[in-house]
DNA sequence: ACAAAAGTGTTCTTTGTACACCCATGA
DNA sequence: TCATGGGTGTACAAAGAACACTTTTGT
């Protein structure tokens, strides 16, 4: 401590990219703006980190507060620093990401006022977003297209218990193109990582398909090599 | 313009990670600090971003002051902010990476006062780092370990005209792991985007290796459609 | 009985991997 | 002539891709 650092009057924020799975559709979270700038709009939920929390921190504290969601699992994507991304001033935000089972989640409750609201909406139609929000999106939702051939991501999206026929929907609506369907299941069986139940799909008006679960020891055991990519 | 933004002391800073390969070994490029804190270690070259310049820009600005190297292709990989990473007081810092060519590069020439000198490392033997730098060159180097099997980034650190068996050191620096050579040379060449040129190796007591030359062009149309990944 | 989705194999192509010897050159 | 790295092919295994019909169930 013994000279001083340069002082910038610098901000750094957080924004969050909330992906769920919902009636086959994909969507993210995104909270409508109560304040200024860019009040009325869409967002995705952010805001300014504090000066004695990490970023992880601020992430889950931040996206509490602006939707009622807790401890998800986020991770950093990207760090967004033009000069003028930001209307009232220089702001350096990084870009956070989660995957979530909808509803696994109680109902969406912000208690900052800078949200007037937390929504679900469709990727595929989003709105014009707020500040530089949609080139944040994009980034991010391209950063997880890549990762879903490589990561088991797709699992934090469906329910616990889930058929190949919902598995195979997901993959399709995050690649946005048609799956073979039979290499699709040799290939999701072939890892070994996926547990099939006793127990079977209800309430449909046809043959009810197999549930499975996503056994993480097994993934874990399979693949402690590759664990080490992120 | 209309409402202020809360102000907090806080700064961002960028960090570069700045791969070399020179007589077969893997390196990076290290400052001597000649300033406290952490005065007479060694630190990857990073300094303050200004409020007035975009992250990008200010990775070049930085990354010339401390070392004289200029508009590299520098790349964001990831960004660290623990609260107490540096001893003075809250900065984030922002890494990027480039992969170079060592011997086009002129000579090593700092120009701010915090860089004593500038000095080419092995990676296999680094000292201990100034800050979290050990952290962040981690971090780093395991992503680009990850990026060398998507994507051409080796080429970078290879003069313009280089042999297969140069090629294959590098990748061996790299992934530090033995290939072998007839697959290797089989899949390199499977790409495509090598150019075979006439000219051949000088001065070597054995028998001249033919020269090859990556060729972006190529590399571009045949991978086109991949190019979206980064 | 019919509508709707579940479930299932084979063939071919591509890619990866293991492995060892002769060749050309300069000293 | 010898030391050094340059250069080459084959056989097998694994993974990916194309492709269509029968089965089960609820209504």
């Amino acid at each position: 401590m013994e000279e001083k650092l340069p002082v910038f009057e610098s901000i750094f924020s957080i924004d969050c990219l909330i992906f769920g799975f919902e009636a086959g559709v994909l969507k993210i979270l995104l909270i409508e703006r109560g304040d200024e700038p860019f009040k009325d709009w869409f967002a995705l939920p952010g805001y300014i980190v504090k000066q004695d929390e990490s970023l992880d921190d601020a992430a889950d504290r931040i996206l509490y507060e602006l939707t009622g969601l807790r401890d998800l699992p986020m991770k950093q994507f990207h760090t967004f620093g033009e000069v003028n991304r930001h209307p009232q001033g220089r702001v350096i935000t990084v870009g956070y990401y989660a995957l979530i089972r909808v509803n696994s989640q109680k109902e969406l409750r912000p208690t900052a006022h800078l949200a007037r609201k937390a929504i679900w909406h469709p990727v595929s139609d989003l709105p014009k977003l707020a500040f530089d929000h949609t080139d944040i999106f994009n980034k991010g939702f391209a950063k997880i297209r890549r990762r879903l051939n490589h990561q088991p991501i797709a699992f934090d999206l469906l329910p616990e218990k889930f058929t190949l026929t919902q598995l195979q929907g997901l993959y399709e609506a995050i690649l946005d193109k048609k799956l073979d369907k039979r290499n699709f299941r040799k290939k999701m069986l072939s890892y070994g990582f996926l547990k099939e139940l006793v127990e079977k799909q209800k309430g449909v008006s046809y043959r009810a398909a197999k549930l499975y679960k996503f056994d993480k020891r097994k993934y874990a055991k399979i693949f402690q090599n590759e664990l080490t990519a992120e």
